[in-house]
DNA sequence: CAACAATGTCACCAGTGGTGACATTGCGTC
DNA sequence: GACGCAATGTCACCACTGGTGACATTGTTG
């Protein structure tokens, strides 16, 4: 009943006449993520990334069972980044100077955030992970989380931070830094450009790490 | 062609037989608070405050431009409460502790966030204000935010305070109490019950505190 | 009481997340 | 190398959402 020029008219929709796409989920996970970075994060729409692709949406849900299970892959590349990141600004530093390196991280986290605010948003917006699905999110986390668990421990041991308890201090540390990070991208901090917002940040936050000295 | 019979059958619909509601708009804005405390922020739906309300949700179209518009109203809502939290709590202490008062400011921030985790997260999740749409938010915004901003001024004039920027040092607080809040709403910070969580705030913002102090 | 503005209703739109039936393809097996 | 199965796409469809314009019903004001 269909002749053939029926069946093969959509081959241009996607741009090789390869009925199946190579890698899929690479490039949805792609397009997800510059769609995001362009049109901000409660825009997004999965099927906009199909279409971005070339693909039926329904075929994104071949390699992701939601649209959460998509965007928590987006999240955990996103916390792998940031990780990079905070290990990248304090790999110059040395060991002993805990106190800068905290700043560093702070910084790094920051950047992150002010470089990718629609990311930075997927990744601390929604709770996607609050009912415990996705574990390898959890672990992404829990990556970058062990970074300033690190630093803290180390600085400890050497006698630069005061006596109290590890994961207190660290909370300390990701509260001021996420905190100045929120309210940054909700134009609550007043500073020219992202560079200058970096700088400010030290002002903000010096007094926190000034407090958690010994 | 339609006969009397179709063009009055939904009068059911509404508890009274009043075609006008009296006061919609409010109405249809407790509706709104009601359903973001239960079901979440994100999947609020105005259609559905209409339904709850009993009415057809183009009508709440005359009360308000879109779906931002009524957030917004609830946002500022939020805002207004939370700068009457803050007022309450600071109430008792005496005007000349100021580290006392800063304390209780956090703390009654963190509060309304835990007690609200919700409704929070409309006042200062997605940027609702970003085009300065919503000057009345941004009013109630500054509103609570001066109750800070004052606060460390007398701090500073009774030299309780660090000789730095009056807005620098408010920002410390804000972003501290922020911090904490958001982190704790997504689970990030370990604690039983909120009773626990406000004072775990304790251990988190003291060092913030101290490290603002002369 | 007539006319007008305010407030609701209705029917409709495009777009979204999601699903089940079907088509196409790649690949291991005989 | 043909066969058949699993993987991967497409298609047609669903209920639902935010939003709009035409129309109905009211309250009010002269």
């Amino acid at each position: 009943m269909t002749e053939k020029t029926e069946k093969t008219p959509a081959r241009r929709a996607k741009p090789r006449g390869t009925y199946h796409h190579g890698d899929l989920r690479r490039a949805v996970l792609d397009a997800a993520t510059a769609l995001i970075r362009e049109r901000g994060s409660e825009a997004f729409t999965l099927r906009e990334a199909a279409r971005l692709v070339g693909v039926d949406h329904a075929a994104v849900y071949r390699h992701f069972e939601d649209k959460r299970a998509l965007l928590a892959v987006v999240a955990e590349e996103g916390f792998v980044a940031i990780a990079g990141r905070i290990r990248d600004e304090m790999a110059g530093l040395p060991e002993t100077s805990v106190l800068e390196r905290l700043k560093a991280l702070a910084s790094a986290y920051v950047g992150f955030a002010l470089d990718n605010p629609a990311h930075f948003r997927v990744m601390l917006g929604p709770r996607l992970n609050e009912d415990g699905r996705f574990p390898s999110l959890e672990s992404a986390i829990e990556g970058a989380v062990t970074l300033l668990l690190d630093e803290v421990r180390r600085g400890r041991r050497l006698g630069l931070l005061r006596d109290a308890r590890t994961r207190d201090m660290a909370m300390t540390v990701w509260t001021a830094a996420h905190g100045y990070a929120s309210l940054a991208l909700l134009g609550r901090i007043k500073h020219g450009d992202s560079v200058r917002a970096a700088a400010y940040l030290e002002v903000v936050v010096a007094p926190v790490l000034a407090g958690l000295q010994r």
